[in-house]
This record gives structure tokens, C-alpha cells and sequence, in this order.
DNA sequence: CTAATAATGTGTATGCTATAAACATACTAA
DNA sequence: TTAGTATGTTTATAGCATACACATTATTAG
């Protein structure tokens, strides 16, 4: 058995791997290159023959904690049969994404200005945008208000899961019921009227 | 004259302001015990006689950040004359500090730990919560609905906010049609049809 | 007023982190 | 096989937070 080989095999994965395990375990504490140098059994300095530095390392990492809420957010719409739904599975998702892996989320969305700044894929932003393209093509919003409805709803989403992954003490009740209330909100504030007076 | 004595005179203060200089020109960055140190010409050991770690005197700058941003809010409701108003300007003077000081915002709203959890005076969030148990009280919206109302409104700027502070290419842009339409929406969302059938 | 004490500063030492440079080993392709 | 490339290790440097010992000034009690 060779348990020791010089060549690790896949470190990059293996960093990556170490990285997110960490971020759903203390969020972004505990991502330096010598402690998952360290849980991966290999030298510092072998961390810079994958990234050029701890934040590009911290980067990546970010950037696959997005890819899993893309992933999840994908596969809650993908149940649903309406664009209404559609579009609010994604919200939920994300909230819910921020409440059941909150180190995760606090690390997907940390702001660093480091990274080759690659697309995510799939990307949590684009699936979400997609489901306000739905809603226009199916007639419940206009073409020139994708772009503020995008803006609104991601923030008032972003915004929300940001306060109930924190910790705050001001922070808003995480419960089931005001997740809804919130959805519900925030589809008034898109469909404004429109919707009543028809 | 007496430039280099011993004792500083009010080093607590001197550091606080330093971090809030730094804060606004360079975010969270250069918050370091030492660097802050250096800054007001005093060793780093000194800074430890006012802040039981480095921790606690970045959620002291952090806390002057967030009670700037409240001052900005009490004023900017200040001239205000209904309560409609009056809570609108709560959410657009807090869009406009993310525009306008981006550093101190990232700094003001990082998640710490640490720090003795004193109450920011004056606050932001009691602030803002003030503004809409106005509403409240005015009729505008239900008692039993303040606390999800709240949670609604504060998401949706915060997120906002947060999105133009940062760095992220899919920020949403950061004009004041956007932030006013922004707004336009978070009102739709409060009201629901309320507003249209009466 | 003076002496003890508390408050607030400095200097030095330790251990941690990031990372540069030089060297070692293993994989790959001519 | 052998040269070259990819991927490790070791060693060294520099910065940072912070413990500990000591110095200076401010305050307060006798």
C-alpha cells in the first residue's frame, strides 16, 4: 500500500472539497491555506501549485458553495408547473439554502475582489434571472421591467436569507410562515396592482 | 510644546476615528491591530488597554458605522411630513450610504462574533422599525402584520443595498431610478392591494 | 504635599499565517 | 530511456496578534 505517496492525486479537488466541508462546519473561519493544507495532509506550499493564493483558494471555494445553490435551486424548480411557482421555488430555495447551511451561504457570498472571476456553473443568479423571463413571457410582467423586478426580488431574497443566516440579534424570525409572508410580499410588489384589478 | 507625550490623552477615540478614516477609504481592509497602531503613532501593545482584542475594536468601528448610518437616517426623516414619507426616507437614505460610503457600509454590516453587544446609539434598525409602527399607527397597516412588514421592508433595502455596495458584476445598477422604483415596489409589497382598493 | 496606586503607555518575545526560493519526486512524452 | 513538466517538500522571511515585563503619568488617600 502506498497510503503515503508523494503526489496527492487530485489536491485541487481535495482542497476544495476540505474548503466547503469547513464552511458548512464554521462558515469562513478556518480557510486559510495552512489549516486545509493541514486536513489534506500535505504541505503548505503544495497549495500554491493549484491556486495562487489563499483568496483565489477562498474564491473558489465561494464559488462552489454558489454552484450548490444553483444546483439546488435547479432542482427545486424543476418540480414545479407554473411560472409563478417557478420563480418562487427559487426564492425559497435560496432563503432556505441560507437557514439550513448558513457557514455555506455566509461563505458563498462573501465579498471578495480576488478570483479569475470565472462564470459560476451553473449560476444561481442566472436561474433566477431565467425565472423573471418566464414571468414575462408569460405576459405578467413587461420586457422593460425585467430588470428592476430582477433587481427587487433578488434583493428583497439576498436580503433576507443575509439577516436570518447572520446573527444578529435583530435579526427577523426564521420560521417556515414568515419565509411565505415574505414570498407573498415580495409578489405584490411585483405584479403591483395588476394583478388585483384584473 | 509637548507633541510626543507619553500618554496619548484619548486613545480610544483616536483609534475609533482612525478605523472609521480607514473603514471609508478602503472597507474592511487594513483594520489590523498594528496598521490602526501605527496610525496613531502608538504601539499596537497600546491598543489592548482600550480593546480586549482586535476583534472587539473592529465591532467598535463596525458599531460607529451602523450609528453614522442611523444619524443619516434620523436627519433625512427629520424633514420629512407624513409617514409615508418619513419611512420611505429610511430606506433610501440607507441605499444611498451603501452608494455614497461603501466602505463603511461593508464594514458596518460585516457578521461579527465578537464584541460586548452593546446596543448601537442611535441605531439604524430601531430606526427604522420606529418608522413603521408609524405606519401602523396611521393606519396604514395592520398590528399583527409590523413585524413581518419589517422584516420585508428591512430585507429588501439591506439586500439592495448590499448588492450596489459590492463588487459582484450582477449588481443590480445603482441609479436613483432604480432605487426609487426600488422602493416604488417595497411600498406594493407593504400595501398589497390595500392601497389600490381603497 | 506626598506617597501609594491605578491607568496607560513601551519593548520584547512567541507563535501563527502567507508566501517566496530552492530542491525533490513522480508523471509523461520524445 | 531520458528530458521535461507537474507536483510535492523544506527552509526562510515577513507580518500579525498578543502575552509578559517594565516605564511613565494621573489620581487619590493620608
Amino acid at each position: 500500500m502506498k497510503t503515503q505517496k508523494y503526489h496527492h492525486g487530485n489536491l485541487e479537488k481535495a482542497l476544495l472539497s476540505a474548503g466547503i466541508r469547513e464552511a458548512k462546519a464554521t462558515g469562513s473561519k478556518n480557510l486559510g491555506v495552512n489549516s486545509l493544507a493541514k486536513e489534506v495532509n500535505v504541505s503548505p506550499m503544495a497549495v500554491y501549485r493549484h491556486f495562487s493564493s489563499g483568496e483565489v483558494l477562498r474564491a473558489s471555494i465561494s464559488q462552489q458553495a454558489r454552484e450548490e445553490l444553483a444546483r439546488r435551486m435547479i432542482k427545486a424548480i424543476s418540480v414545479e408547473t407554473t411560472v409563478k411557482n417557478r420563480f418562487r421555488a427559487t426564492g425559497r430555495t435560496y432563503i432556505q439554502f441560507a437557514l439550513k447551511e448558513p457557514g455555506l451561504f455566509a461563505v458563498a457570498f462573501v465579498a471578495c475582489d480576488e478570483g479569475p472571476k470565472r462564470e459560476d456553473n451553473p449560476s444561481a443568479w442566472v436561474v433566477f434571472h431565467d425565472s423573471i423571463l418566464e414571468l414575462c413571457n408569460a405576459g405578467l410582467i413587461e420586457a422593460n421591467e425585467v430588470e428592476s423586478v430582477a433587481a427587487y426580488a433578488w434583493s428583497t431574497v439576498h436580503g433576507f436569507a443575509t439577516l436570518v443566516a447572520g446573527n444578529d440579534p435583530k435579526r427577523p424570525k426564521a420560521n417556515q410562515n414568515a419565509m411565505e409572508s415574505l414570498l407573498d410580499r415580495v409578489w405584490f410588489g411585483i405584479v403591483k396592482e395588476r394583478e388585483v384589478t384584473k
